[in-house]
Order: structure tokens, then sequence, then C-alpha cells
DNA sequence: GCGGCACTTCCGCCTGACGGAAACCGTGCT
DNA sequence: AGCACGGTTTCCGTCAGGCGGAAGTGCCGC
């Protein structure tokens, strides 16, 4: 009897539907019955009747040439998410003004666990090609934002990364623990860091802490992301960007006292 | 046999994450699990082994002070949801230069069955108090979006809704069927609506619709939303307006012509 | 027509979900 | 301290609902 599912041991119904959720992930966001079955391991028929039903409920939908995705109704319920709603809604109007004084790409990212997930974006027509986009996560210790939130997580989550190889996106990536170390120690220092071609050659970023009020808790890292070739321009960033950063920090503040 | 499933009947293994998830409306974000197993009518053990594997999955969260809502996780992957992702990276840039242009709320939403659902919204600081926020529904009727989305919809979709009596937010609402149908003309006609303080007594919307291509079925709606008091500024967006939403909907069109 | 593919439906066996009940907290009141 | 209470967690015997193999359906393309 189900022998050999040694670590794909997911046989509980709930954890059905989470399966076949998961599938939806940045690759495959659009696929057939099949695959999903596929992937998931699941029999045909299971995952038949399993998507069935997340259809009947609106968390899936079929698309015209019958391959599923995520629906509207699922979008809705985890767009309450608070993680990233109260954040987003503080967050956005600085962004704006961000934005508007800059005109370079403005994103706002958490952490969870040891990575990165983009929470929010703001950019131009004619802005940076980037890696990043909604949703998608990052180990943290490759970026700029990702630094910000590693200097103020947890001490465990901090040796964790430090402990473990990093990885060298590009030429320029900090592999050496020694000297990651002392960034962090920098950025708890400066609130702010400016990260040369860390994550891709061809991209600068400015990056700083977003806090629960002025002096609580570090819930995201604002980041300004422009072409490595207008480098120089990000010494210039530095002052909006700390402002906005503490502007967001502030009213995030003033919101949760009064919530809670 | 499945006689007389009216309305009680949910006691299906999926239908139980379902049930639980759709509880964390707008209205309730974050919730007790003793809310949670009243809300479902689910046995509180029963709750609380499904509250913990949707935990373990990360599509729950627990804050602090004990009570759920929402994970980071199921976000992530709600978040690439089609309808609303590709909309937004679309949209965006061109909702930022007109945010740029006007400093006007400038929103976005898409039709599902009969109400109006806002996608994605750019404010400023000092805008309007808004009733919407993003993820949330508004019947398709009461509203300038709503009614642009309408008179693109499916002919059985508008009938349903012209049958059905209509709510009056608002002093100015329209209430009358053949008043809203002629206006519905107009929309199709003029490719745009000024719609006057039809669902808050404050505030003024202009809106035209989205299509994926230049002559492409009707995908969302663009609005911008503005005080009653200034009213008289609503002329001036209709052109930017316009442009915005054409510069979406070319947009569009390229994209899913490549993909797909 | 025929084989192949992807999806849908059927149904009997059996497992994993169900929920009542009891233990386990923390908190506030006396 | 003792107690009562609301919310949460654990346990476990029963049994209904899920499981998936297999057969049926519909749709190409050869």
């Amino acid at each position: 009897m189900s022998a050999t599912q040694a670590s794909t041991d997911r046989s509980t119904a709930a954890g059905k539907v989470l399966q076949i959720l998961s599938t939806f992930d940045r690759e495959h966001q659009s696929q057939t019955l099949s695959e999903i079955a596929q992937r998931t391991g699941l029999a045909l028929s299971t995952a038949h009747r399993v998507v069935q039903e997340l259809a009947g409920w609106g968390a899936l939908e079929r698309a015209d040439d019958g391959s599923w995705h995520v629906g509207l109704r699922l979008w809705e319920i985890a767009s309450g998410c608070p993680r990233t709603q109260i954040l987003r809604d503080v967050a956005l109007p600085f962004m704006q003004d961000l934005y508007e004084a800059t005109h370079e790409n403005i994103q706002l990212a958490v952490r969870e666990g040891t990575e990165l997930v983009f929470v929010e974006r703001i950019a131009g027509h004619r802005s940076v090609e980037l890696l990043t986009m909604v949703g998608s996560r990052f180990p943290i210790g490759a970026t700029g934002m990702g630094r910000v939130l590693l200097a103020h997580a947890p001490l465990d989550i901090q040796e964790a990364v430090l402990d473990a190889p990093l990885r060298a996106w590009t030429a320029h990536t900090l592999t050496d623990p020694k000297a990651l170390r002392a960034q962090l120690d920098r950025i708890r220092r400066e609130q702010l860091i400016v990260s040369d071609r860390q994550l891709s050659e061809s991209t600068v970023a400015v990056a700083a802490p977003v806090r629960i009020g002025r002096t609580g808790p570090v819930s995201a890292a604002l980041g300004i992301v422009i072409a490595a070739r207008s480098a120089s321009r990000a010494r210039g960033l530095r002052e909006p960007l700390l402002r906005a950063a503490s502007g967001i920090s502030d009213e995030l503040g003033r919101r949760t006292r009064t919530t809670a």
C-alpha cells in the first residue's frame, strides 16, 4: 500500500487541495488537468474531482483552451492577506511619490523564512528589465532588499543564511560570509544599503527598512532599482528613499496602534 | 441521487477547505478558531484540524494574539491569477502616467458575473475617501466602471441586471432600467462614461473600457474617481483617460498575441 | 475508420475524516 | 489561592466520503 511515497506523503484531504493549488506557481500559472495530476502524483480521477470542486467554488477557472488557472475568487480572498494588504495600502502613496520624484523602479518586499517575497512594485514604461515580479521569491541574501530584511531578522535566520553557501549570481555578488556579515552590520548602522550588481549585472539597488512605527520591528524593505549604467545616480536616491521609508513606517505605526 | 442539496450540503473534504478560506472575507480578515468554526458550521475539532493543516502549508498564518489570517503562501499562489496579473502588469505603468498627469484616484476593475471586482488602484495621500479597495466587489450596475463592463457584457448578463431592481445608493443613482439601458448605449457609442454620484454622494467617476487589442473583447474598465465638489474637472480627464485605456488595450493585445 | 490522447463518469473497497468528549491552558473575578 | 470561563488542543471509535482502477466519451489527425 502506497509504499514508496517517502517524502511525497500528502494523504489528507485538505492536503490534496493544497497540493493542487501549489502546482500553480510562477512557471505553471496555467496547466491542463493531466499536468496537475502528474505534478501532484494524484490519480487523474482524483485530480479531476478536486479540481471540479475548486472550480465550482471559483478557486480555479478554466480558460477557453481547456487549461486551468487560479480563479478570481481565490485571488480576492488572498488579496486580504494582512501581511501584504496593510503594507500595500499604506506604502503605495509613498511609493507613488517616490516614483514621481525619481521615475525609477520602486519595490516593496517582505521576508518569509530565508526568502524574499515581492509585494508591490511601481515601474514606468521605460524602466530596467527586472527579474522580479509581484509574488516572486528570492533567496534573502542575494539582493539589497533581502539583506536589509536579513540584517533585522531573528538571529537564527541570519546564522542559517550565513552558514549556507552563498550563491554567486553575478561576478560582483558577495559570497564571503565575513563580508556579508560586515555589510549587515553596516545596514543596521546606516539604515540603508547600496547594492551593486548583486543579483543581476545590469541593476543597482538602494534599499531601506520599513518599520512599524519609528522604532518598531522591521516589517518590510523598500527599494529602488536602477540600471547599472546609471549607478552614479544611486547616491541621490538615498535621501528620498529614506524619507519614503520613514513615512511608511510612521503611517504603519499609526494604523496598527489604532487597529490593535 | 444527491437530490436535495439545496444550500446546506458542504460535506466534501475540499469543500471544508474552501468553506474555511471563504470566511476570510473583507470583514473578517482575522478571526479566531472558534469564529471560523461558528461561521462555517463545522465542529471545533474539525475546524482545528483543517486550519492546522492549512497553516502547515502557509495558506493561513497565526498572529501574535492567536487569531488566524490568510498567509503569504496563499497570497503568492493567488497573485499569479492571470485575470489580474497580466492586467496589472500591463496596466500599472499607464495608470502611473495617468496618476502623474491628474493626481486623482486611478482604478482598474474586472467583471465577474454581475459584480465588479477591483483589481488595482493608485491613489495619492490626499485623495477622496473611497468605498472601494483592491479585491472588493460591487454590483455592476452601481458604478461608472461597472456600467462600462456591463455595456460590453454578454446579453444575458445585461438582461439579468436590467431585470433585477436597481438599488439607489444615492439620490442621484439611476434606477430606471430604461435610463440605464440608454446609458449603456451611450457607453458603447462613446467608449466613455461620466458617472455622477452614483455610488456615493461625494464622488464622481470617469470610466472607459480596456480591450484586448484595439478591437478585441472588453476585459476590464479603467476609471478615475474624483471628489464630487470638483466635478467640473471631469471633462478634462476624458482625454488622458481614453489615451491610457487605449494604451493598455494595445499592449494587452500585443502580449496575448505573442503568448497564445 | 481507427488509434491516440485528454477528459469524464462509475463504483466497490477501505482509509482517513468526523466530531463528541475530555484535558489543557491563560485570564479575570472573588 | 481557588474557581469559573472561553478558547484551544488532543484523543479515539465509528462510519461516511474519498480513492483510484477501469470503462466510457469526445475530439483530433492520420
